[in-house]
DNA sequence: TAAATAGATTAGACAAGTCTAAATAATATA
DNA sequence: TATATTATTTAGACTTGTCTAATCTATTTA
């Protein structure tokens, strides 16, 4: 059965949603991450419930099947490995590889996205964190905290980022903060929720609280 | 102004076309390439040539312009640049890589296409020793013979292939035959226009006539 | 629980890219 | 040169993916 990357995209939208709302994704919901109106939608998941793609019943919301699943999962895989392709071999940097991998997730061929894996080291993380589904389609997800969660004191290395824009990527390079940047956490401003943080180079930095709970980190044992 | 994959495409034809028949490329032979029926490609002329990518006239054939030209260009470079990836980073082999490039050809960026190029090493020739236009679209034209032009006891390499089909280039891997091989002409049978040659390992091949002018070759010297 | 609101679906339209059948133009041939 | 053949274009239709406007359903709230 031919997919198409139109229907892949609902796909991988319908399981990003998943995440954090289990059952009965809505329309609107799938139509705001795709920035399509509800309508083609409405249309769309009737196809993909033909396809047996999804599980779907009119005004109660919709579900992968496991076929729609590991498809959903095979799109996520390329598309984080041509991420770490692009900046490990090409030298992109991590806010400039999203929309080059946009495309690049859509190329068919199973051979390609295994030698590709295999080439880059078989890369468990992609340059933003998230984990790469290995070929089976299993994924190893990270229990980590948001640097909102942090107490006081604890010292922390950044694992990942919940926003991928070139905006917050961007404010972060400023910053000086990537991925495995040692922080610490000198003080809370319960005011506003934002934190005072020190570097590794014992610089000190005051950070939002809308930018530190888009910053995964793990304890730094 | 955005140019579609599908538009792309027909600049790609036009273009391979245009180097066998300079002028008037005619509406058959362009549906005859792509596999599509004359009446859909008559529609499409009429919007390359709206979009100034072609000179057309109707019933008069057609001709790029130069900016159809430089389109055409880049997709045939970014073919060729896929394909050196394919071959030299991923190990495929040279029968393997058309189809994935025929997808990759399409991704739209122009910084990745040039650090792709830098990151193979500025390569001048794809794996089927087709020259890869630069990032001007210049692209270096080579004269070489094919090996039915050979003279008998000339010594030569294989620099190319001008059939780029799965079963072709399987038939050069049976044979020993890849780029870089040098042979010998050791005897030609007028009959029926097929040699006899010696590769360097001293071992005789007899080649058909059909063979040898698709391999390209240049003098060893 | 009845009305108001939000969300979802249906209806109808459109663009891109494709097709077949019919009409027309150009070219070859008798 | 008149006719036959071939190539091209036009006409009309279909599919996929999108939209807006209208209608229907579900949920919230007074
Ligand atoms: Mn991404
Ligand atoms: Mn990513
Ligand atoms: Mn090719
Ligand atoms: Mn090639």
């Amino acid at each position: 059965m031919i997919i198409s990357s139109t229907e892949e995209n609902y796909l991988k939208a319908i399981y990003k949603l998943a995440k954090i709302q289990p059952k009965g994704i809505s329309t609107k919901s799938i139509g705001e991450l795709l920035k399509i109106k509800s309508p083609t939608v409405s249309d769309m998941l009737k196809k993909l419930s033909d396809k047996k793609l999804i599980k779907y019943e009119k005004y109660k919301g919709v579900e992968l099947t496991s076929k729609g699943e590991s498809l959903a999962l095979l799109v996520i895989r390329k598309h984080r490995l041509w991420e770490t392709f692009l900046v490990e071999k090409l030298e992109f940097k991590w806010d400039e590889v999203h929309e080059m991998a946009e495309q690049l997730e859509h190329i068919r061929s199973k051979e390609l996205v295994n030698r590709l894996d295999k080439f880059l080291g078989n890369p468990k993380f992609d340059p933003h964190g998230d984990p790469i589904p290995n070929n089976e389609g299993k994924i190893e997800i990270r229990y980590d905290d948001t640097l909102d969660q942090i107490k006081t004191n604890a010292e922390v290395i950044v694992v990942g980022v919940k926003d991928h824009t070139k905006e917050f990527l961007n404010y972060l390079d400023k910053s000086g903060i990537q991925l495995g940047s040692k922080l610490k956490v000198v003080e809370r401003i319960s005011y506003d929720g934002s934190i005072e943080i020190q570097n590794s180079s014992k610089k000190k930095l005051h950070l939002s609280a809308q930018v530190i709970k888009n910053i995964v980190v793990k304890n730094a044992n």
